[in-house]
DNA sequence: CCTGTTTATCCGCATAGGCGGATATGGTCA
DNA sequence: TGACCATATCCGCCTATGCGGATAAACAGG
């Protein structure tokens, strides 16, 4: 029962969701890449992570320099369902959608030369 | 994206999420039941029953000196999923098993007489 | 090695939120 | 009205947690 409660409580703040429902949508990202999507300093994407990280959502992997995170593939059944419900109902929210296309603008800038991966 | 945060955040503390699966289970329950199941002191169950309701999980309704609450009937759709799957996820954990047996028990000992309804 | 880049972690601060006991509120019944 | 219920709210206390800037750690290339 405190193990549910600490899995929805990560997903019980709003940077840590539009991180997941992000990740959910366009599979694995680096960090740099969802600092430019949702336009937030670095500590503090990267302290939420880290807190996805070890409740499970996400899973972290490293390729050079850089650290690639995706939706953990063996997520149990409520986390699952859980994901796609918020996902389905996110499609339509306006801050949900610019994220998205931050993400998109910020990979353009970097004109795929130097830059991650 | 904040909304659905709160939304969670509502659900991501045992007591609340203990209190939600009971009433999805048994229906309207008053007070003095809850506290019988959960065994905790009364101000303690009265408070997140306070945060249940401002969060749109459950409403009250008042006989009389007591107050009966019950899951929230129009629930979006996004809630509704969440609180079926918890529900299905939660039937075989000990601790919601005996928050329901402390509730029959308690409700046998009152013999039905003097108290409420 | 040394430098630069990316990410993680630390720091101090501010606020949120959990707790139990005490008190207030609102209702019933005599 | 006054005594007595069930419930809500207040209080002080303590811990958890969010934040941005600074620093540390891990790695690549020269």
């Amino acid at each position: 029962m405190k193990a549910i409660a600490e899995t929805l409580k990560a997903l019980s703040e709003e940077v840590r969701l539009r991180l997941l429902i992000l990740l959910h949508r366009e599979g694995e990202l680096c960090v740099c890449d969802l600092m430019g999507a949702l336009e937030l300093p670095q500590s503090n994407i990267s302290r939420h992570l880290a807190y996805l990280k070890n409740s499970g959502w996400v899973e972290a992997r490293r390729q050079g320099v850089w650290i690639h995170y995706r939706l953990a593939p063996n997520l149990n059944p409520l986390m699952r369902e859980m994901v796609t419900a918020l996902a389905r109902e996110t499609t339509s929210i306006t801050e949900s959608r610019r994220d998205a296309a931050n993400l998109q603008l910020y990979r353009q800038n970097k004109k795929g030369a130097e830059a991650c991966q």
